[in-house]
DNA sequence: AAAAGAGTCAACCGCCGCCGT
DNA sequence: AACGGCGGCGGTTGACTCTTT
């Protein structure tokens, strides 16, 4: 119906633009016959809805491209991800996930990352909590997608420290486009996450996780530019390696100066992180809170997960 | 079984910037 | 330059569903 190819027509995102291109859309000026079919569709179907009302509707529902249904752990990982970068750009944020608005994505940030916020009684946007998210939750969730992708794949293993019992991952090539580090993130429509979980020695989570960039509050920070919420970042290009630069073995010989701060990550060896998470109040947060129970979707914070953050601020 | 609480998600609201006049 | 209309965006709301008690 042309209603629908105008809606779509007028949007400058360039990912619907080249949606109207495969569809033989078209574009530029309307002709007379374009607005009597508007005109009449208008008069027969008379919809008591504003056009900015439509719009909304379209896009969010009708579009027929929109994904339905649980957001994936790599859709949850790649938002984790981008939301540290960008903070609520949504649809910036939604551009990099097919199919998704950004009010599905922005539904997903607050009814569950801040859920979370919530029962580790931090803010969203503080440091403490982002830490978590960076170092425990996204781990995890790299550590779930690649338990879900060794299923059905297998070469390489590694063996995993990170939690107890150890879990057996997979290093390998799989069928999602390989992320090239000399690829702009802008207009990568189609990117995958997948990549993120490895790294160039092909080490997957082991018992220690280190980090190749400066904390935000670490006494001898690097260079790194800020985002609007203060979190140091690295170029867009070089996302991989930023969050999941795995060492096995003590320190890897890497010559990171930071490198105690993140190396003994692991349950068997934690030392004081100071700053990580020096204001979560983990101790006054109920044991059995349904949270940290069971084993869903969302569920990274285990119960290893929390023994660990009280260690870690046991220690402080 | 029913009520209460929690979670989810589509839709609305208001602001802002762009563009045409 | 000023103004108005419109689309895009992020914040918020409220209805509906699910879960728990």
């Amino acid at each position: 119906m042309e209603v629908k190819g105008s809606v779509i027509s007028n949007s400058n995102i360039t990912m619907l633009q080249s949606e109207d291109d495969e569809l033989d859309l078209r574009r530029g000026p309307w002709t007379v016959d374009e607005d009597l079919a508007l005109i009449n569709y208008i008069a027969n179907q008379g919809l008591k809805r504003t056009g900015k009302s439509c719009r909304l509707r379209w896009l969010n529902y009708l579009r027929p491209d929109v994904r339905r249904g649980n957001i994936t752990l790599e859709e949850q990982l790649l938002i984790l991800e981008l939301h540290s970068r960008w903070g609520n750009r949504w649809s910036k944020i939604a551009q990099y996930l097919p199919g998704r608005t950004d009010n599905e994505i922005k539904n997903y940030w607050r009814t569950r990352v801040q859920k979370h916020a919530k029962q580790l009684k931090c803010d969203v946007n503080s440091k403490q909590f982002k830490d978590a998210m960076r170092y425990l939750w996204m781990p995890r969730l790299v550590e779930r997608i690649q338990a879900a992708a060794s299923t059905s794949v297998a070469t390489a293993t590694t063996t995993n420290n990170y939690g107890s019992p150890s879990v057996t991952t997979t290093v390998t090539t799989n069928n999602h486009p390989t992320y090239n580090h000399n690829n702009n993130f802008e207009g990568h429509t189609n990117m995958m996450l997948t990549p993120t979980i490895m790294n160039n020695n092909n080490n997957l989570y082991g018992s220690q996780v280190t980090q190749s960039h400066t904390p935000d509050n670490s006494s001898n920070g690097a260079a790194a530019s800020s985002d609007s919420f203060g979190t140091q970042v690295s170029p867009v290009s070089d996302l991989t390696q930023d969050y999941y630069n795995v060492a096995v073995g003590s320190n890897n010989g890497n010559n990171n100066p930071n490198s105690d701060y993140y190396q003994q990550f692991g349950f068997d060896c934690i030392t004081s992180p100071s700053g990580l998470f020096p204001q979560m109040d983990f101790n006054s947060m109920e044991p059995n809170t349904p949270w940290i129970q069971g084993d869903t979707s969302d569920n990274f914070w285990n119960v290893e997960n929390m023994l660990l953050l009280q260690q870690l601020n046991d220690n402080m």
